[in-house]
DNA sequence: TTTT
DNA sequence: TTTT
């Protein structure tokens, strides 16, 4: 059993990215989650990082941006790498299986992905809200080559 | 909200420390939770770095050990420490707000906590099972310094 | 372990009483959750009873309302009772511990409940959205004589 | 959002139906998820009625039973049917999508459910422990008639 | 650095 | 490296 969820917001525009070998596209991000208890009144937050996979990749790097309200469950994941300096490092990281957009609004118009962003006139402006969840559509394949 | 929910099975004993100020107990530990889609039939984990504070942390270092397995409710906590070679390092754990014991038997006689162990009799050999579940006692008061 | 979140939307506004006993405050309310996979494009739902208690009780009543974004953290119990039948019934209703409240502003200006309504002005027609949580803090004594 | 995770212990063997549709095995037992807090020391549980689908029903109603502790994560469910009575009657459950056996062992020797039972020899009478995890393999398709 |  |  591993089981989270997340209520937060992100701190940048997801960055959206597809593997070399199939294709598949990857969101990746940070949440931050205020804290119920911080040592006096300081706010405190958690930030949290975020991947996502496949056709709810693409709809999270265009329906939600920085600063925008999202809800998220998934599970933890652990994954190592070698550093550039030889070491091993080791990565906690939040797998997405589902994300509830909780204010609508996308930053990235500009693009840099390869998302054609002719959404953002429906959404670009207005600031909607929904209870929409997008499930996750993609067994997450797990590449080998993962593009982060 | 930040909620985690995980049952695994722990790497190892758990470290129990004090915290330099206040004297607050706190165990770590890591906690192997099998992954319900590897690829192909390769057995796959994710190895989750835990936190318990309190008197919780004193029941983990005492009725459970390496290789049993645990339930555990929390949230995910970020932070950051300077590395030995000057960069910052991020830190993603699970700080364990309710523990379950789903097998007891801890390892940890020989000592090296504080704990007196004398509660090893009742549980060291004997395998029994419960769902008596521990909660959090002390608020964790983030000391400022923690030992680890 | 017993653990729920939700993010759904008041089907009304939240009814508060108060215990006979103690005077601790309580507020009931369903929250109407989409389901991700519906038969068909149909529009479904899952309609859930909700329990709050203490300080929580009261903000409830007063910052969220009928057709209100709100997320929830919990556990689900369990009760009985008798009905005017001579039958026992068996009710399951979401106990929260912790309630966000994803879109503000609430119906209940017109009172009927012993709440005096004076926060209307700050949070009555304006809809700002924060990322607040109010935890629990009374525990949930169970009265012994519920109000419902 | 609709999650919820439990770890209890049957009050009784699972029963296995199937639907006069397509066939398709539900399973739905109780389980007794003890409380954190209870008033005073008196043992205090939830009986939560859950409801399992496809071929992790058939895997529960053989390889868990009466007493037997166990792991559910899915989310809460509503329907209402019409009692006897004439009156409207409101049911909530849990729909389990994971289901992980905490200890293993049926007592549905004798059957009466569509399962052979063969695998007693292995699982019958030991007690051997666990981490796997069944996923849920058939998309719950509410066939309209459902059988309990 | 990982558990069954 | 962080959001409102």
């Amino acid at each position: 059993m591993n089981k989270v969820v997340l209520i937060g917001r992100l701190t940048k525009d997801p960055e959206l990215k597809f593997t070399p070998g199939t294709g598949s596209a990857v969101a990746t991000f940070t949440v931050a989650v205020d804290r119920r208890f911080s040592k006096d009144g300081q706010k405190e937050a958690d930030f949290i990082p975020i991947v996502v996979w496949g056709k709810q990749a693409e709809s999270t790097a265009n329906y939600t941006g920085k600063g925008k309200l999202i809800g998220i469950s998934g599970r933890i994941q652990t994954r190592s790498y070698d550093a550039k300096d030889g070491t091993k490092r080791y990565v906690t990281e939040v797998v997405a299986e589902e994300v509830q957009f909780l204010e609508w609004g996308s930053g990235n118009k500009a693009a840099g992905s390869s998302f054609n962003g002719n959404m953002s006139e429906e959404f670009g402006k207005t600031q909607s809200f929904g209870q929409e969840t997008y499930g996750e559509d993609i067994t997450p394949v797990d590449d080998g080559d993962i593009p982060f």
